[in-house]
DNA sequence: CGCGACCTTGAAGAACGTCAATGGTCGTGG
DNA sequence: CCACGACCATTGACGTTCTTCAAGGTCGCG
């Protein structure tokens, strides 16, 4: 079970990766009222064209953003760990230009519009923290613009591990050297914008170099030295705060 | 001669072409202090690694955004026109993670962070504004994703042209059917991340088909529609105001 | 046991990259 | 005015990467 403080931990813990939260600052934070709610795997939270009234922030499980072009192939743009809010943007852009799925199953707390409208005006820094957060977004992006015009499928591959790896690490969601990935070779294909048989092959290589471990669903890394530079992956633009994040899921094992 | 108020009039144009803003705001932000420079191509307006303590408005001209990898080749994240303030995420985020690069001879305006900041601060609609903005600057690096992961060479040609085209209509810098294009085929291969060559070979099916004139310098649309087909162009992305803006260049060619 | 979802493999072909050469245009200096 | 060089566009030939199609194989679960 997840015990009704779990949104707003998830959430600071986030923002404190990327900013620096004073204590008053996170207090406010926890007074956002939320709504609990569990996704099953292939639902979506949003979809293009809808005009929410609210926006969620992922407690437990694996979101993405998704586009559908008009021939029915799918392109992922972005990947989102617990802590993360892949539709903020929606607090200033009414019409979604854009899908967010669940990749597993996942819980996600749902915030009114309003009520972040409002602390954030309260809180010029809580605004700020936000509006960074959606530039550190924006800074994904265009690493992945880089990745898929200017990669390799291997490099983009490690890439695509190295970041989620950070991701999760900087929100503790990660073991030393391991962390969650349910993503089927379908999905890493429509990330990564190739196909799926050429996921697998690419995949295969990752591990033959003993760069990785790939099951089901757990990414471990052998050699993030290594696996970091046959991605050219380089984590400035993550924007992360310095002091890496103790790692062992601590937040999972919590009472 | 650029007359000392454009710098404002081509922000308020375009802050104008994704949101509402009043009369007192678009006051406000003619009280921004703005130092002109004009710079050559080629050169870079801010470095990755920079620490800029200003951020610019383009007045004139064409900037891209790019990010070298380690192999030296390099990648356009985005394009911008007259009125984008490219580096804007500067003022929440201190070390640049790429560079803003000149593609023509270009006037631009430098903007001290303390009067964005104080300005933001006393006027939220404009902080909102510019939120807005570097919002929809990651829309468009989401739709860049979909181009380089999802599309063909000749897709990913003419999604392009559209979106150029879109957007200097939104600003009132293009002609009825034409627009600024300084793009070497060079450049277009850095964007589209594929090699000059095919650049060239793309451009020619283009051109071929009547979609499209492409001279030294001007992009001529001949047939909107169709291009659009072709690049599977949706310009919701680009979260554009209602009414399309007068076309003619009326901004240059007033004195 | 059997079905569905996923992973794996081989073979053939399309898309795109690389190499190398040619030609065009434009500004500059003689 | 012309020659020159720099930069850019274009073309052909050939190689590589990646896609597509098709066929198993594995695993969990009803």
């Amino acid at each position: 079970m997840i015990e009704p403080r779990s949104a707003h931990d998830r959430l600071i813990k986030k923002l404190q990766s990327i900013t620096n939260l004073s204590r008053d600052d996170a207090q406010a934070l926890r007074t956002l009222p939320t709504a609990l709610k569990t996704l099953e795997e292939n639902a979506d939270v949003v979809r293009e064209g809808d005009r929410p009234s609210q926006c969620c922030i992922l407690v437990e499980g694996f979101l993405c953003r998704y586009i559908m072009t008009p021939r029915g192939t799918r392109q992922i743009t972005s990947l989102h760990l617990p802590g993360d809010m892949p539709d903020l943007q929606s607090l200033h852009l009414d019409v979604m230009d854009h899908s967010v799925g669940v990749m597993a199953r996942s819980t996600v707390a749902f915030v009114p519009h309003v009520a972040v409208r409002d602390l954030a005006a309260r809180h010029p820094a809580i605004a700020n923290a936000l509006w960074r957060d959606t530039l550190v977004d924006a800074a994904i992006f265009r690493e992945w613009v880089v990745n898929l015009g200017a990669r390799s499928a291997y490099q983009r591959g490690a890439h695509l591990m190295c970041e989620v790896f950070y991701k999760a690490r900087a929100v503790g969601v990660s073991a030393r050297n391991s962390c969650a990935f349910p993503l089927t070779q379908q999905e890493l294909g429509d990330a990564m914008g190739i196909s799926t048989v050429h996921v697998n092959r690419t995949i295969q290589k990752l591990r033959g170099e003993k760069l990785i471990t790939l099951s089901r669903d757990r990414l471990t890394i052998l050699d993030l030295k290594k696996l970091a530079v046959a991605g050219e992956f380089n984590p400035n633009y993550l924007h992360l705060n310095r002091r890496p994040a103790h790692h062992a899921e601590a937040f999972n094992t919590f009472h």
